[in-house]
DNA sequence: GTCTATAACCTGATAGAC
DNA sequence: GTCTATCAGGTTATAGAC
């Protein structure tokens, strides 16, 4: 995020308008202030970008695509470990929430951007996106599928979405931990929080087919994707 | 929503410019869009309020009062069916989580305004909305700590923020369940989304404190707040 | 590739007639 | 209370010199 000299024009447009999109959105950001802030000049973003909606799409796929992958190979790490048994839900869950998580730690641009494309819900940009995760949604849902055999497809995508959501929201709200209760939070230890999390919502998914049993064989809760990235 | 020749000038106003904020945002409306929307001079927005930041803050306390109001009344009403005695984690649950529910069956501009605030975090109105927000949590965190005491308040408040989240995000983004997934879903038929989700949200709420009793004499996981309002 | 200059337009806000 | 007219400034995008 921090424009150096090295940096090529695009780059460091790439760098101050991913800050500054974040921070006011698309249409609360000007191609004045995100070229004052990389220190290039006016023109540069549309001759090197066609158009400011160019921009922010490729400011996106900067971010979306990177962590998408690491989703997918730790997702087939996994799989690959388990050795062609199905996972278990703590080891998808752990794949889908843990690059997010560790993302969120080193830039937290990423998690704001995420939540600016909640409202773009019709525009080309949303659809843009969509295709980028409709290619990682049935991977992880079936996944998921194999893991509780017994619950529908429908209510493990709804629920496993919820998770998801909460996961976004309160990354994308953590300041509400000081401003409304003093004293530590568990964002402040992201392992714990992982741990917790995923611990959660296991049984949480576990709790729609209540008469599964699941092979527990290879449950490794304290297992992380960090070491394949 | 619906601009009918009755309402006065003002409330013609808010009305577009809540549902204008909704969907593009405050800097990505104008005055002008508001106005035409409202069939309104343009100058009317500066007359009946003082400038358009007054103007937000208005259509927001528009919305929130009334919501906080709904929910601090059902948690009232809770508590005084319960006679004195602790609520059930399900109770407190629902005080939260049915109005929000209920308002985003009737009008889904107050979801998105949630939405919108979530990047609003150092703004006069982000100020503005924690003062309401200031005035619910103590209450609701107070009864969720006479319903489950072992829990440390903090694991309470982390996680029902999480829970929270969850809900806002999936009514938020609630289009991702066709987008993503044919077929019917939860959000279809509220009453039992709410169900599910309360009866999710108390187990994960009760798995922070394992060895936890807790009186499950009035416990009633079909209560409606509905009936109150 | 980078710059200046400028076109064409939209922005919030206000003054003053009715 | 409602209108027109207008202000000063910001917006994206482009043309053309270097």
């Amino acid at each position: 995020m921090i424009e150096e000299a090295t940096k090529s024009t695009s780059e460091r447009i790439l760098d101050a308008a991913e800050d500054l999109f974040a921070r006011q959105g698309f249409r609360g950001t000007s191609l004045k202030e995100i070229t004052e802030l990389a220190e290039v000049n006016i023109a540069a973003v549309n001759y090197h970008f066609r158009s400011k909606d160019a921009l922010i799409r490729a400011v996106y796929e900067r971010c979306f695509v990177p962590l998408n992958e690491k989703r997918l190979r730790a997702l087939a790490h996994a799989e690959q470990a388990a050795n062609g048994a199905p996972l278990t839900v703590e080891a998808v869950l752990r794949a889908l929430f843990e690059p997010m998580v560790r993302a969120w730690i080193t830039d937290r641009n990423f998690i704001l951007l995420v939540g600016r494309l909640q409202h773009e819900p019709d525009s080309e940009l949303g659809g843009f996106i969509q295709r980028l995760y409709q290619a990682m949604i049935p991977r992880f849902l079936a996944a998921l599928a194999r893991a509780l055999p017994s619950v529908p497809e429908g209510e493990l995508f709804f629920w496993t979405h919820y998770l998801f959501g909460g996961v976004v929201y309160t990354l994308l709200n953590s300041h509400d931990m000081q401003r409304f209760h003093e004293g530590q939070n568990l964002l402040d230890t992201p392992d714990l929080f992982l741990d917790r999390l995923i611990e959660l919502g296991a049984s949480a998914l576990r709790a729609l087919a209540p008469t599964e049993l699941e092979n527990a064989d290879n449950h490794t809760p304290g297992h992380s994707v960090h070491e394949v990235l």
